[in-house]
DNA sequence: TTGTACGCGTTATCAA
DNA sequence: TTGATAACGCGTACAA
């Protein structure tokens, strides 16, 4: 048996607009008639249909969180940060993994938005987001996280200073002497603005340096433990007078560290390595390695507040750039 | 202006009837009129609202998933696993993490309900779950994942076989020799089956073997790495003879390594260490450490398929225990 | 093959 | 203070 407000109110002996009001405080009813009413609604454990509610007032109080992938704890996190401030402000969350599939992004944001979800975080696969521009005509508020599309600038966004971080990583290694630096990093298929982002840092610190920038330097991989441990061997294989690697993300780290071990390479003596995210064994691994840190559990709270101020005032457009830290340890020989 | 089934079925100069044949193809409609409302739609960008729809069919085609800590790649893993199946199989995902907060989960479930979402998969705080037996009575379709709770024997229930694992990782220990076996744990302020039930395990090795089991030997503890070094270290302290250690979590095995490090204690020739769970740097830490796999994404996939047997069958009602496996590395002196 | 009319569970307007 | 009624957007029994 269905519970409705029409039970509730027939049990009642009073109409539905009784029991509404009675809910949601709208009007003064008669002592007498609220106490009926609350008991009833304890003794039927009753809860009004979000979905009716939805219907009349086009407001969910739900948002959706679309993720393109959901590999280690910097993304975790993220969803994390995002997730407590929802919960905070009394929203819930449409939570969805795409697994880089561009097509069921496409049909996620589309059901999402039929949900009436009140607006979207997102962290695209980035490419081909054109379908977001009728969303956007349609004041639909959205936000990016982490990563974004660059076409999309009337869009809000919140990530960490990807540049910042590619710099200080490079410079650092830089610091300690190292000049034949070689980078890490995810597939570059789509133009992915974290790893560019920290790749432009890589060259910019190197430029700054007048050490020369060799585009051969640079290997792509899948962003797993397996691809950072492959992509290592063959670049060091093929450039063994590199001295230094940047990885930029946590999975290939480990795969780089995982190689240098299989590969009999001290590190940092043979080869330094930094990282950029700062997983939670970074500090016991062997050895500790040094990582620019980005802060995602912070990311992921701003995400939301920015969400919740394009909710407001469609106008609000601001692109947050959170700073980033480094973490010395051991693994570049500090 | 919203695009509704009204707009399109004025502009196609039809009913919205005949439009909404034509979308969910309940009955045939000529050609003509088809490719007219087809168009329209395409040009439209029209969604069918969701909410209404979910009003009149009764079903959301949205399952819910509430976890309770989102804290390691176990748990990631898990949530990844539900997602890939609820993806196949159509769903969508309400997704929320309740922190270990009762109140919260307690909320978080009616609203879940309320949404009409067709089910729910469930990582229970594990206490005070007596609410449930309302939806359970409502013939709400819930299943638990990782985490149950005892006294709902008639609610599915996927997991690893946690007590196979401790079992596993002690007798492990045991066949090297190790009589003098310490146990860090979180927290067993509630009874969380998955701790508790490597606990059974471990105590049920050692007596196998005729060992005495020594409850001054079981630490409980925050589940995070700062826990994990805190509690092995206390527990060192006040044991010396240990010479090996079980730590029935991710986090805490990372802790417990760090505080042999800071001891200056080497593992694993002073001190053994097994995990339980396998996070991704764990064969690159130093040492390499030997964990009980728990194949997260399996039981991830697993649960989900067990929540859309529920919702087809109410009198569904398996407890799956997934097998573990012994993954060997360095930690324990092999 | 197509259209009319009602109901899903709420809330808001207006009148009593 | 309370109630009847329309509306939110959709699906479907029934009628045409």
């Amino acid at each position: 048996m269905k519970i409705t407000m029409k039970t509730i109110a027939q049990e009642a002996g009073v109409s539905v607009t009784t029991v509404s009001h009675v809910i949601n405080g709208t009007k003064k009813i008669s002592a007498e008639k609220h106490k009926i009413i609350t008991d009833l609604i304890k003794k039927y454990n009753y809860v009004p249909n979000s979905m009716a509610q939805s219907l009349r007032n086009h407001s969910t109080k739900t948002a959706g969180l679309v993720v393109s992938s959901f590999p280690d704890s910097h993304v975790t996190n993220i969803v994390n940060g995002i997730g407590r401030r929802a919960q905070e402000a009394g929203y819930n969350l449409l939570f969805v993994n795409t697994n880089e599939n561009e097509e069921y992004e496409r049909e996620t944001i589309h059901l999402l938005h039929s949900k009436m979800v009140d607006g979207l975080i997102l962290s695209p696969t980035s490419s081909n987001l054109t379908y977001l521009q009728k969303l956007i005509d349609k004041q639909f508020p959205i936000v990016f996280v982490n990563r974004y599309d660059t076409l999309y600038d009337q869009i809000p966004r919140v990530g960490a200073n990807n540049y910042q971080a590619g710099f200080d990583a490079t410079t650092h290694l830089i610091k300690h002497g190292h000049q034949e630096i070689g980078l890490v990093c995810g597939l570059r298929k789509n133009y992915i603005t974290t790893t560019e982002e920290r790749i432009k840092g890589y060259k910019e610190a190197l430029l700054k340096h007048n050490l020369h920038v060799n585009e051969d330097y640079l290997v792509a991989t899948n962003a797993t433990v397996e691809g950072g441990k492959r992509a290592t061997k063959a670049l060091l294989a093929k450039h063994p007078q590199l001295t230094a690697l940047f990885c930029v993300n946590d999975l290939t780290t480990i795969g780089s560290i995982e190689a240098l071990h299989e590969m009999e390479l001290a590190c940092p003596e043979d080869v330094a390595v930094i990282g950029c995210g700062d997983f939670e064994a970074a500090s016991i691994i062997d050895p500790p390695v040094t990582t620019v840190r980005l802060a995602p559990e912070t990311i992921g709270i701003t995400a939301f507040d920015a969400l919740l101020s394009k909710i407001n005032n469609n106008d609000y457009c601001q692109h947050i750039e959170l700073p980033t830290s480094l973490l010395i340890r051991k693994s570049c020989g500090c």
